[in-house]
RNA sequence: UGACCGAUGGUGUAAUGGUAACACAGGAGAUUUUGGUUCUCUUAUUCAGGGUUCGAAUCCUUGUCGGUCAACCA
């Protein structure tokens, strides 16, 4: 044994679970979880911690994970979102051993809960919705008996069968357990099992017109499905006496709850209700709308799969109330795309300087070699063009720089990355005294790569062929809500939308863009997806997420 | 004025009665044909009071603060 020489690793409070149920032999040894969404949204973040937890946990012990649908409210279910929600797990790459429904469990779950009745521990109920909120009292005093929890179990039989085959209209009765009206726990005030919805399921269709709910079709499920480490959110926490005496009253497998926190994150929302409504509201383009956090939306960004997983490892698991810096995700999201992204070379702005290379000969044209990313030398290079004339950004000149600017002034000698070492000369301007070209001249000894001129430089800048510059749109994202907490902002958290989240430039782009698959590094600018907009005639990008830029900052603090 | 859950650097997460650590963020420097990357160094932490103990972030107790729960949603 080699028990000494591993390493010891702090185990979170699940693993903590599982590996004591494995050593006391619980379950044989077996580990099933399942990841449980509706089919109402498009997953999120934070529906990727759980999924990388449930998946992720299932793996390391040997173990599996299903896949489980909770449709058990038909009118805000579709499919589209089905489809969405697999496409995204497998994206993140994780594979689930069996696709279920809690639909599939319907005819099941109608046995369980004619069981229930004849032990007298569920009633139909004839009371209103609001009578029933009114009986269940308050957090703080306890309820009062419904004048229908006595019914007889030949009434209650009757009255569900009926329910059932559809002689009631909607909200005319429902069915509860007889648990606890003066429980402290306002769950266990005899909570609703089935309620009457004359609606189209977008699996039964019209078979069924009583629907279970939530507490009366997610235990069942686990237990029908013999999951052993049921594994959810903080707020279901008061659910679980009740998940728990539904078991034990139906005596069937007994599977267990375990609550996590979810995750939150700064500058942003993460409940589907309020993901839709920036859908719904045209706030955003739709759920795949780059600055989303759903994980269509990242996807299109251009995170990967590989950062997200290691974001969620590395933010842990643990049972208080947390939120998450933003700029955590997109250290791992730099992290993973320095390794993997092909650097190209985009001026980005709509506006560039033009530069003229005056002791350049006129009409001639060499190719340079380019590495593709220095992280990575397998990754061969590209061939670039250059010529007399290149465009440059306006913000990498300055007339009057100050002190430690190293890009390009009056008498400056700059490095035009992977070509030449260039001295601006002479500055143009046009009659309002804006700058229109920057005459320089020259080193032809410095070549990239094969550089004899012995000077040094401080500052290298990115450039592009006037000749060959591709136009491309390129979208630049910014948070999009413009206060860190929503959870603490009053009022309506639309009120908080970042106006300036999105801004569309115009910029031009070195010919090999159009050949290279992404993800790209746009030098010194940041990592750059291609979008779904993208057509042949033009090119559309989104910036995934900046570079440290410590000059930026530096000014900034100024 | 109930029940339940929680409280460790700026943000997360460890330490399971025995030297409070790791990542990010912040700061300083080195390297660099990306003001990127990489590397080195560094600032900063146990909610409060009481108790148990040789010894407490950890156990007990009281309090404080935060969160959750009163959908025919999940």
């Amino acid at each position: 044994m080699t028990e000494e020489s591993k390493e010891v690793k702090s185990l979170n409070f699940l693993e903590e679970i599982i590996e004591t149920d494995l050593r006391e032999g619980k379950n044989g040894g077996r580990v099933l979880t399942r990841f449980p969404p509706e089919p109402n949204g498009y997953l999120h973040l934070g529906h990727a911690k759980s999924i990388c937890l449930n998946f992720g946990l299932a793996k390391q012990y040997n173990g599996q994970t299903n896949l489980r649908f909770d449709d058990t409210n038909p009118v805000t279910e579709e499919t589209e979102y089905v489809d969405s929600i697999k496409a995204d797990i497998n994206w993140l790459g994780f594979q689930w051993a069996s696709e279920r429904y809690a639909s599939d469990y319907f005819p099941q779950l109608f046995q369980f809960a004619k069981k229930l009745i004849q032990a007298g521990l569920a009633y139909v109920d004839d009371s209103s919705a609001e009578e029933i909120a009114a009986q269940k009292g308050t957090p703080t005093e306890p309820g009062t008996e419904s004048p229908y929890r006595n019914r007889s179990v030949e009434e209650n039989l009757d009255l569900f069968e009926r329910m059932k085959a559809g002689e009631f209209p909607d909200g005319s009765r429902v069915l509860r357990a007889k648990v606890d009206m003066a429980s402290p726990n306002m769950h266990m005030r005899d909570p609703l099992l089935y309620r009457i919805k004359h609606a189209h399921h977008h699996r039964t269709g019209d078979e069924w017109c009583i629907y279970p709910m939530y507490d009366f079709a997610h235990g069942q499920s686990d237990s029908i499905e013999e999951i052993t480490h049921s594994i959810c959110t903080l707020e279901f926490i008061p659910h679980r006496p009740l998940y728990d005496w539904l078991i034990e009253k139906l005596e069937i497998f007994p599977s267990h709850q375990y609550e996590f926190a979810r995750l939150n994150l700064t500058y942003t929302v993460m409940s589907k209700r309020k993901l839709l409504k920036l859908v719904n509201e045209g706030h955003v383009s739709g759920w795949d709308d780059p600055r989303m956090p759903t994980l269509s939306g990242v996807r299109r960004r251009g995170y990967t799969p590989e950062a997200i997983r290691d974001f969620c490892e590395r933010i842990g698991v643990a049972k208080r109330d947390n939120l998450i810096d933003i700029g955590y995700l997109e250290f791992f999201v730099r992290e993973h795309l320095n390794k993997i992204a092909a650097r190209v070379m985009v001026v980005l702005d709509p506006d560039p300087i033009k530069v003229v290379i005056t002791n350049y000969p006129e009409g001639q044209t060499e190719s340079l070699s380019i590495e593709n990313n220095p992280e990575n030398p397998e990754d061969g290079s590209r061939l670039v063009p250059f010529s007399r004339e290149i465009l440059v950004e306006r913000d990498d000149f300055m007339e009057n720089p100050p002190k430690k600017f190293f890009r390009l002034a009056p008498g400056n000698l700059v490095r035009l990355k992977g070509a030449y070492i260039i001295r601006c000369d002479e500055v143009v301007k046009d009659a309002d005294g804006k700058v229109t070209e920057l005459r320089c001249s020259y080193v032809p000894e410095s070549k990239s790569g094969e550089d004899t001129s012995g000077l040094k430089v401080q500052g290298t800048i990115h450039w592009v062929n006037a000749a060959d510059a591709v136009p491309v749109e390129v979208r630049l994202y910014d948070r999009l809500f413009k206060v860190e907490d929503l959870s603490e902002a009053e009022g309506d958290f639309q009120d908080y939308l970042n106006p300036d989240s999105l801004s569309v430039v115009q910029a031009f782009a070195e010919p090999a863009v159009a050949s290279i698959k992404g993800p790209y590094q746009f030098l010194r600018k940041g990592y750059f997806s291609l979008d779904t907009d993208s057509t042949d005639q033009k090119l559309v990008f989104n910036r995934t997420v900046g570079l440290k830029d410590s000059w930026a900052k530096d000014q900034k603090k100024k």
